[in-house]
Order: C-alpha cells, then sequence, then structure tokens
DNA sequence: GCCAACGTTGGC
DNA sequence: GCCAACGTTGGC
C-alpha cells in the first residue's frame, strides 16, 4: 500500500470543494508533468493520500482516497497526459503546516521538502504516520 | 542531441 | 509581487 500527497491551490481546487464532491468524488486533472504523471500512474484504487494546499495555508489539510485509476486527461489536448479520481475521506484535525513539517526532522526528506514543485508526490509509509500524528487523525 | 530562452510554480 | 528552481521548447 503507497502513500501519496496532492497539491492543490486553493483558489483553483480547495479542500471544501473536494469535501462537497461527496462520496462520487472528482478527478484530478491538470497535472503536465510527467514526474507527477508517473505517480499517478501508479496508483492503485483504495490508496490514500494528502491533500495539501499551496501557495494559500501551505499545509496538509485532510485526506484523500483513489477511487479510480489513471485514465486520459479530457482536458489534455496534447493526449500525454491522465489523472486519477480522488474523494475526501477526513479533514485533518489540525493542518499540518508546511513550517511544522520542515521543522520535523523525520521529514526532511520529504518530496515536498526537497522537491517542492511537484505537484504529485510519493509519500513513504513512515512520513505518512509522522503527518498524520502531528494531524491529530491517529494511525490511517 | 545540446543548450539557451522562456514559462510556470510556489515559497517568501 | 518577487524571484529561484525547475520543466519545456525550439533553434542549431
Amino acid at each position: 500500500m503507497a502513500y501519496w500527497l496532492f497539491k492543490s491551490e486553493p483558489s483553483t481546487w480547495s479542500w471544501d470543494q473536494q469535501v462537497e464532491a461527496g462520496e462520487a468524488g472528482t478527478f484530478w486533472n491538470g497535472v503536465r508533468n510527467h514526474l507527477a504523471k508517473k505517480q499517478m500512474q501508479a496508483m492503485q484504487v483504495g490508496e490514500r493520500g494528502f491533500f495539501y494546499h499551496s501557495n494559500e495555508g501551505k499545509a496538509v489539510v485532510g485526506v484523500v482516497e483513489v477511487i479510480r485509476p489513471y485514465y486520459p486527461d479530457h482536458t489534455d489536448e496534447s493526449g500525454r497526459f491522465g489523472m486519477v479520481d480522488v474523494r475526501a475521506v477526513a479533514p485533518m484535525p489540525r493542518p499540518v503546516t508546511l513550517d511544522a513539517i520542515k521543522a520535523e526532522a523525520a521529514l526532511k526528506d520529504m518530496a515536498l521538502v526537497t522537491n517542492s514543485r511537484l505537484s504529485v508526490q510519493p509519500v513513504t509509509e513512515s512520513e505518512w504516520a509522522t503527518v498524520c500524528a502531528m494531524g491529530g487523525l491517529g494511525d490511517r
């Protein structure tokens, strides 16, 4: 079971909108980066990821679940990129800020710290557990 | 196939 | 709003 991190600017697509999309979830379109694409291709239905607000908020604000594996992104005219569907699972009781992540030694190798521009990132199991604990989520 | 120029992202 | 880092494009 792998873990992920999805980054989104709240002004484009926020956690609140993800929650409103409910059980049916939504497609995660707009990725135009091959490394991010590779992450999505590796995703399996049922795997979980963090929902991170970039620019405004700069914090992990919730957990999402992959509900449909990689398929073509109809908004990509070049036809080179695809997407997955995700649904909101649970909000972070306490959002975990970028500052807090940077201050935590156990998270110094997180892609969020080392490659902040990557919009879809892999998260290790220990990183997942650490961030969940920091956010007051128990061990999901 | 190299590399300079350009565009975009995202933290500050 | 600025700018550094990175990815992509296109001329050669």
